[in-house]
RNA sequence: GCCUCCGUAGCUCAGGGGUAGAGCGCUCCCUUGGUAAGGGCGAGGUCAUGAGUUCAAAUCUCAUCGGAGGCUCCA
């Protein structure tokens, strides 16, 4: 009699015997195969997430299903430290952001190994350890001597309430999301990294295995477009004006010109007439929001600067506006209008009585385009009118020189100097200061205007501890004098690094946490990089993951990758490429989220109209309980769009239409409710504490183990999709490890055991480590585990029929244990150890896939009348066209359908890889 | 508004031109000395909708509807 499953003692015991042995330790080893397996690092917010859990452990499976194929893997784990939370703790709580983020390290530590993954923990890097940040100083510096890092002012996120600039992540809807203030825009001085240098070669994934959304959503944020550059004068012929058109076949439709409100410009060409009201404008739009700016079907504002300019391409004299629908931050911040062919323009040029003008005729209109009767601008193919030499060139909706006219445009504006071609990017330069302590020190000094940068040998520049937490919303560090005075005349800059800078080298820190000569080991590096798959959050699209690509690419261009190059020319390893990119593969988790909700239950009264319900009153009420004699709609809310609810009434879907003057009454919310306020069931949503639907993962270890813990988030979500939490699921991965323990546990059978059965549950077994095997290479890990299941489901009731001897009992458990190792380490590890076998179960090969082993003798030979399956007919797996479809033709439905006739034709189709042959008949 | 992905059993998901699948849940039966449990049998699907291609469409194409994510005055 076996011992029932008893998580806790084994997985505690297993964990601790791993460290001990240090299982997991991985080094450099030439003779092997490498595999760097990583997966985001988390911030170090105090307690570990569900979450994490789900996006750690199936890339644990991954990687020790790695390990058993004979690589040699490197999977580490570390911390992103710095960071806006740990000073909140600060100031709200009075403690030291070092204290606060140090014990929240060691409580996940903790948390982190109950997970029972194989992460190297001598690898483990902190970013906000001096030891650490000395190395994003160090590369601030290089940075900054080959003019990568420079100091710029520009448009910022600027919190009032938080007197600090945000980082755009950080930035929803247009207010700060700690405070849910509203960010204005700010032109302030900053430090910058010139990203935008890559801009083309971030363009390029050639040889990346990345998510297509990825890659579409970096190529949108960076945002690439082809068109010219022209300059237009004032008409003093002063100030040149640069603008950039994507269409500069429609040069000679620019009716006006609008520059942004916070071009240089505006000042020096504003006519005294207009001062005042242009300064009015400058200080509102200076006022505006995020929220405000991105209302909808604004309407277009703007002020006439009394200057006028002229059109190079065609002499005329056309009036300069300023309007905030011009982004400074964009192209040039000052355009060429062209109202009849572009939306904004013409919604502009309308709202002020401008000129339109066509200059784009469409051919295939009944009726062409003019001025007075357009309602909307036109912004399809057609040809050049009022172009003068232009006219009749052909522009289609190619972009760039592809389309004919624009083709022709540049030509000639190259070859009378007017304008040239260009390339714009959407892409601004990184902005990498921040207003607070809790980030890497930027190690810079000034004197007056000049920049001084702090000499190597002084490195790190450290974050002083004794410093003040006032809730003043701005750094510490401004007010510490011992930090910034260095001397009388020379200041230390009080920014911040971005934490996202020090995210975008952590892979390398790992290889060498402890390398105190260079951010990391050359030897290293030689061997591990780059990382072979990465695994996290898509959220990181444009942020991280561009940023981390960008880093990389700077390292490569000023040679911190030289003394590894050379290493891997030693080894007899080629370097061509192996640094131009940090991460080979990379695949992205879902997210899991809350439960499903019921909605409220409520009773509506009003007037029916035809189908629905037109209701002047709404009330929530207690589940079901609907008051004697109440004759309009009742029941739960299944869904709303709008104000129509639908509501659920004994199985029957009403609708109703909420009036908007009804009383709506919600029992939990006093005072006046609205519409929106009804909740509707099916809600899916985010796990967050004050909706109470959070998942601690300690509990769920506590109560079911880590192994069931691991398996049903590998098992119930498909892992790149994610889904709602539902933790009755959790019982179909408890259930299979219970079995399978059960089985392995209860010893050998005593059985004879059949042949046919054995054969049968051996070709199963091959068969199931094929699907296994698919199932990691592709992150699909729930398949994976559904083929383990089901194996285990023709195990036992093999074994149930006494079909299996102890002998291939034996065999069979060996294998089956392998398999499960990478998912449920633990248990894995204690059956391996009671059936007798060496530690450690994660040592051993992973078993061979045999695909004679896996072949089916004999299979159904699918008879099909008219693509209609109708009979099967055992056969042999091998069978060959003309057997089968004689075979078929003679089958019994054959006949009975073709009433003695002949067939109009007969085809075959052989099985291959798992599906049955087939033969369709065409009567 | 634009871009991407997705609609398969009550739920969560596989599959992906050739017989509709898994786990959970559910029905019924057995066990009640593994018991906040175990075993067995079973039901349940117009594969979102409509058209096209094909001997054959859940699968490919197009359109429509619905859902998720991203970008958004990008000149």
């Amino acid at each position: 009699m076996s011992e029932t499953y008893q998580p806790h003692a084994i997985e505690v015991k297993w964990q601790r015997k791993w460290d001990e042995t240090k299982l997991y330790r991985s080094e450099v080893d030439w003779d092997k195969p490498k595999h760097y397996a990583l997966t985001m690092l988390p911030y170090p917010s105090g307690d570990l997430h569900i979450g994490h859990w789900f996006a750690m452990t199936p890339s644990d499976a991954r990687a020790r299903w790695m390990r058993m194929k004979g690589y040699n893997v490197l999977f580490p784990m570390g911390f992103d430290a710095f960071g806006l939370p740990a000073e909140q703790a600060a100031i709200s709580r009075n403690i030291h952001p070092w204290k606060w983020t140090y014990a929240n390290i060691e409580r996940m530590r903790e948390q982190l190994r109950s997970m029972g993954a194989m992460f190297d923990w001598e690898r483990e890097a902190i970013s906000c350890t001096p030891e650490y940040y000395k190395w994003s100083e160090w590369f601030f510096k290089r940075f900054y001597e080959q003019g990568i890092a420079y100091r710029g002012s520009a448009m910022v996120n600027w919190s009032e309430s938080l007197q600090t600039v945000l980082a755009n992540e950080q930035v929803i809807d247009g207010k700060d999301e700690r405070t849910g203030q509203p960010v204005v825009h700010k032109m302030m001085e900053q430090w910058f990294f010139a990203i935008t240098k890559y801009a083309d070669e971030l363009l390029d994934f050639e040889g990346m295995d990345w998510p297509e959304s990825i890659k579409i959503m970096q190529t949108n944020w960076i945002g690439r477009s082809e068109g010219a550059r022209a300059t237009f004068h004032t008409e003093i012929g002063k100030h040149p004006i640069e603008i950039y058109t994507t269409r500069p076949d429609t040069l000679w439709g620019a009716t006006f010109m609008v520059l942004a409100p916070e071009h240089d410009l505006v000042d020096k060409i504003t006519k005294p007439e207009q001062r005042a009201a242009v300064a009015e404008y400058i200080h509102e739009t200076a006022l505006e929001t995020e929220i405000e700016r991105m209302l909808e079907h604004r309407e277009k504002t703007g002020v006439f600067t009394g200057a006028y300019a002229i059109n190079p391409v065609n002499d005329e004299r056309i009036p300069i506006w300023i309007a905030d629908y011009v982004m400074i931050t964009y192209g040039t911040g000052a355009i060429m209008a062209v109202p009849a062919h572009d939306q904004r323009d013409f919604e502009f040029a309308r709202a002020h009585d401008l000129e339109v003008r066509v200059v784009i005729q469409p051919e295939a209109m009944a009726e062409p385009l003019t001025s007075d009767s357009m309602t909307e601008a036109y912004d399809g193919p057609g040809v050049m009118v009022n172009s003068d030499a232009m006219d009749g060139s052909l522009s289609t909706w190619r972009k760039g020189r592809k389309n004919p006219a624009i083709n022709r445009v540049i030509d000639w504006l190259e070859a009378t100097g007017k304008g040239e071609e260009a390339v714009n990017y959407r892409l601004r330069d990184w902005l990498i200061s921040r207003q607070r302590y809790w980030g890497g020190p930027i190690p810079m000094m000034y004197d007056g205007d000049e920049i001084i940068p702090v000499p190597d040998e002084d490195l790190p520049v450290e974050l002083p501890e004794d410093v003040d937490f006032m809730p003043t919303g701005r750094s510490p560090l401004t007010y510490h004098e011992p930090f910034f005075k260095v001397n009388d005349s020379v200041r230390r800059e009080t920014d911040t690094l971005d934490t996202f800078m020090c995210s975008s080298w952590y892979q390398l820190r790992y290889l060498s946490p402890d390398c105190d000569t260079a951010p990391f080991d050359a030897e290293e590096a030689a061997y591990w990089l780059p990382v072979d798959v990465y695994t996290g959050g898509a959220e990181h699209a444009v942020m991280h993951l561009l940023y981390t690509r960008f880093f990389t690419k700077v390292l490569r261009d000023i040679g911190v990758y030289a003394d590894a190059a050379a290493a891997m020319r030693r080894h007899g390893r080629d370097p061509e490429g192996a640094f131009d990119e940090p991460m080979t593969v990379l695949r992205n988790q879902g997210q899991v989220l809350g439960g499903e909700r019921q909605g409220d239950f409520v009773l509506c009264s009003g007037r029916v109209v035809g189908e629905r319900m037109q209701a002047d009153r709404v009330e929530v009420v207690d589940w079901n309980q609907v008051p004697a004699g109440f004759d309009g709609i009742f029941g739960e809310i299944a869904h709303r769009t709008e104000d129509v609810l639908h509501v659920n009434m004994a199985g029957v879907t009403q609708f109703v239409e909420v009036l908007p003057d009804a009383g709506i009454i919600i029992p939990e919310i006093p005072g006046e409710n609205n519409v929106n306020q009804l909740r509707h069931h099916l809600d899916i949503q985010r796990m967050s504490k004050s909706k109470g639907n959070v998942v601690n993962p300690d509990e769920l270890v506590e109560k079911y183990g880590a192994d069931v813990v691991r398996c049903y988030l590998m098992f119930n979500f498909d892992w790149q999709k994610g889904g709602p939490w539902n933790e009755n699921n959790i019982k179909g991965p408890q259930g299979w490890l219970h079995d399978v323990w059960e089985i392995a546990t209860a010893g050998p059978p005593s059985a004879e055991g059949d042949a046919a059965a054995e054969r049968d549950i051996e070709r199963k077994l091959h068969q199931t480590i094929a699907v296994i095997n698919r199932g990691l290479k592709e992150f699909s890990f729930n398949t994976a585990i559904a083929e383990q299941m089901k194996f285990k489901n023709a195990l036992k009731a093999a074994l149930r029929d006494d079909c299996i001897g102890a002998e291939v009992w034996r065999g069979v458990m060996n294998q089956m244990i392998r398999l499960l190792a990478p998912f449920a380490p633990h248990i894995a590890e204690e059956m391996w150890l009671r059936l007798g076998w060496d530690y450690s179960v994660h040592s051993q090969p992973w078993p061979e896939y045999d695909a004679e082993k896996a072949r089916e003798e004999m299979v159904d030979l699918v008879v099909m009348i008219n693509g209609k399956p109708r009979e099967t007919i055992s056969v042999a797996v091998d069978i060959e066209r003309e057997r089968a479809q004689e075979l078929a033709l003679s089958s019994g439905a054959a006949q009975r359908s073709l009433g003695g006739k002949a067939p109009k034709r007969a085809i075959f189709i052989p099985g291959r890889n798992g599906t049955d042959p087939k033969v369709n008949i065409v009567v």
